[in-house]
DNA sequence: CAACAGTTTAGAATTATTATAATGTAGATT
DNA sequence: AATCTACATTATAATAATTCTAAACTGTTG
């Protein structure tokens, strides 16, 4: 998804009809700086406290996938309690942090690409991702 | 948990009364070569027929959390539909076979250590795991 | 063999997610 | 602009996974 509105060409090109409800979700989801890692519920909230935008939860577990479905959305399990979604749809590593059970991404620079020497006959490698978990280091507090 | 029998012991060991619900869960997931991968259902399932024991659902939910806490068992997120727990408790990576559904275990020699360069401040790492989704490669079909 | 704490159980409750079916609307057709 | 139609939204019901409850049961200790 693009970086500045014009959400509604977006929608289109993709074939999603650009509805009130998804161009006010594509706002909530794109117009920032970072990467943005979300429950529903999360999605949910924010459109109506924040965005004062009464959207159905079926139509935001709809648009969510539809998202998905282009290419707008990744799900990421890290929890199995409930679906996680990034707007970063790029092949990309995480840290976890346990104590505020917040994701941050990692780019090229953060890891060095994972050696695999193991290899599944008639098996292709679709997809090698890192998952980091982090927590606080009580172990420096003089 | 140890390779053959007297689950009994190790039961009590770390404080886990070895009722005989507790035993059979034992037996079926820790007489056997491999590592099991597997989710609550499969578990209630492989009791009920292989095992003709019927234990409620309850008690199976109960006693693998019960085994998760005392480190018999690792719960792992590769899908956010349901809980996967794996016998394997150390820490390790997975291979996932998108076509099957099946988790397979990696061990030291099938992918090189990961080398971290990011670091947050006060947090320290408590483990890196990595995934690599296969599917069935139809490049090479002659 | 008591007595008690911990355990099992059936069933109800909760939570996340998906399905249904009626109503609404974007965009094309006249 | 009025009409049409496919697709979207919505409230609500249904389903599925998991957790809770409270009563009955059982392993252990004395
Ligand atoms: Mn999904
Ligand atoms: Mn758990
Ligand atoms: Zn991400
Ligand atoms: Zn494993």
């Amino acid at each position: 998804m693009p970086k500045n509105c014009n959400f509604i060409e977006k929608l289109r090109e993709v074939g999603l009809r650009p509805t009130k409800q998804r161009v006010k979700m594509c706002e909530v989801l794109y117009n920032r700086e970072k990467t943005f890692h979300f429950t529903i519920n999360d999605l949910v909230k924010l459109l109506s406290e924040k965005m004062n935008q009464k959207i159905s939860l079926a139509t935001v577990y709809n648009t969510v996938h539809a998202f998905e479905k282009k290419g707008y959305l990744k799900e990421i399990s890290i929890n199995s309690d409930k679906s996680y979604f990034d707007t970063n749809t790029s092949l990309h590593h995480h840290f976890y942090d346990e104590d505020t059970h917040e994701l941050i991404d990692c780019d090229e620079n953060d890891i060095d690409p994972v050696n695999i020497k193991k290899n599944i006959t008639g098996k292709k490698i679709n997809s090698v991702e890192v998952l980091v978990k982090v927590a606080s280091d009580n172990q420096n507090q003089k």
